[in-house]
RNA sequence: GUCCCCAUCGUCUAGCCUGGCCCAGGACACCUGCCUUUCACGCAGGCGACAGGGGUUCAAAUCCCCUUGGGGACGCCA
């Protein structure tokens, strides 16, 4: 075990999307890669947006993907005394201070800021005030006046900025909570936290960070800041632009393999590999490759992914996740179910597909759903008498096996002198109740078996 | 407005750090053909990019500068 430690702070005010869930990956896969550790921390402090529900919601997603996480679950909500021992410290050290100024107040500054074609910053006039504590107060941080602070960042190289464009940010609110950026500072800290993965919405907070970590002593992690994932429009992806979170992706039959696959090929690379196993991905991750520019998401090339998953996997491994799909009642066994989805999988984008496709195959004969159309279109008189004279030889076939029927059928087609055209729609129209549908028709034919192929045959034949 | 970041085919990207092997490679998508009992799969091929302008250099996608374009951040949200 090294001593690498990443996590993964998401905050409960709404579902796992997909920018998350990635970013997620990306500080997961830096732990496993180095044999280290992948924590994660339930960044609630924003007591009215946070909810249980989607706690659980993101844990169910981070589990689906196949993340896991090492030691206890942390929740912010639950060490507001340790954030405010280490408010307190700076209070004593000097590096923090009371202020009284109103929301209206600062608000004034900051327009009064932007007209003066400057930052829009809190201006620091309680700074020297030496309030102390008391009803609607906060503490601010006393951020240098100059000079400059910087970092490497492990994805964008070297960032620096003016210490002046920083203003004294608050740590902790009226109410008596802490902000954000105290307490991602006493938790990456007291957990150990080596590396900061983390989106590229957090660049900007950083330097200020690192401010905390300064005047608290404490050494400071690597950061590491992932591109955004765009919408096809370029823009910031958003609720518009379809699917956001990554249990929707679960509801729409993917696999959840083919996603952090996608997710993960999306913004990193490996030359020009584009499928990987997990123990690939744990392999061969690295923050060398990580992109520096934003990617727009591109659910042609998911579904293309996806597709890869469903061919490369045995057909009994789609069973379960097909059957979540399955209408409601459905009667098919695994056994039916492993020889149908061969038949499904070079045709299938997603398991919704694969159950889509399935229909004709779970019910009987007599349930048989006949396309109208192609039933008038396709059964003429002669193609019916082919279909009877194909029936009576089929049940006559004693082997029923691909090379037989295939036998059955030329040898029919030789003796009449026709073209496979004249019974390969009536044919798979009989048998599946429409004229397009997975599979070859020998192929069909195996998986119904011989009873049920002849009992649509016969059915079919009184039809029109 | 201010600050920060980014810029290779329509999209994801390789290459960039350590200039020449790149008149730029792969993948998705798209188009064409082949295969074929539907639909697919598969196979073969095609279309298609170094944002623009200056430098540096014998040589630049690769280094530097500017312009343009895009994104992000400026909260008692995270």
């Amino acid at each position: 075990m090294s001593n690498t430690v990443t996590r993964f702070a998401p905050s409960p005010t709404g579902h796992l999307h997909i920018g998350g869930a990635r970013t997620a990956l990306f500080s997961w896969l830096l732990a496993r890669r180095n044999n280290g550790k992948f924590v994660l921390r339930i960044e609630d402090t924003d007591q009215q947006r946070s909810t249980q529900e989607y706690t659980d919601a993101i844990l169910d997603s981070m589990k689906w993907l196949g993340i896991d996480w090492d030691g206890e679950l942390m929740y912010q909500s639950k060490r507001f005394d340790l954030y405010n021992t280490y408010i307190d410290q700076l209070l004593e050290t000097g590096h923090a201070y009371w202020c009284d100024c109103t929301t209206e107040q600062v608000d004034a500054m900051r327009e009064k800021a932007m007209l003066e074609k400057r930052k829009p910053k809190y201006d620091g006039s309680c700074r020297e005030k030496n309030i102390g504590p008391g009803e609607n107060r906060v503490v601010r941080f006393k951020a240098p006046l100059d000079g400059h602070t910087s970092f490497n960042d492990m994805i964008k190289g070297p960032i620096v900025v003016e210490n002046t464009e920083m203003d004294d940010m608050i740590l902790r609110r009226s109410d008596g909570t802490p902000t954000y950026n105290l307490a991602v500072v006493v938790d990456d800290h007291t957990m150990g936290v080596t590396e900061v993965l983390r989106g590229d919405d957090h660049v900007n907070n950083t330097p200020r960070q690192i401010l905390i970590y300064k005047a608290l002593g404490w050494d400071i992690p690597r950061f590491g800041h992932v591109p955004m994932i765009l919408g096809p429009d370029k823009k910031k992806l958003s609720k518009r632009h379809g699917a956001l979170s990554v249990m929707e992706y679960e509801k729409m039959g993917y696999l959840p393999e083919a996603v952090v696959n996608y997710l993960v090929r999306l913004g990193w690379s490996h030359g020009d590999q584009e499928i990987f196993s997990k123990e690939e991905l744990i392999e061969f991750f690295d923050t060398e490759h990580l992109g520096n520019s934003p990617s727009v998401f591109d659910t042609k090339k998911l579904d293309w992914v996806n597709c890869e998953y469903i061919k490369a996997k045995a057909p009994a491994e789609l069973i379960p996740g097909m059957r979540n799909f399955l209408p409601e009642g459905a009667e098919a066994s695994d056994e039916y179910l492993e020889k149908i989805i061969p038949l499904l999988q070079p045709r299938a984008t997603n398991y919704k597909e694969m159950a889509d496709m399935t229909d004709f195959f779970l019910v009987s004969a007599d349930k048989l759903e006949y396309d109208e159309k192609s039933v008038a279109k396709v059964f003429t008189p002669e193609a019916l008498d082919h279909l009877k004279e194909l029936t009576a030889r089929i049940e006559a076939d004693s082997e029923f096996t691909h090379d037989s029927l295939e036998a059955v059928h030329t040898g029919y087609l030789a003796e009449k002198e026709l073209k496979f055209k004249a019974i390969g729609q009536p044919v798979r129209l009989a048998i599946c109740g429409k004229v397009q549908s997975p599979g070859g028709l020998y192929d069909l034919m195996l998986v119904m078996g011989k009873a049920e192929t002849l009992a649509r045959m016969k059915r079919a034949a009184t039809l029109a």
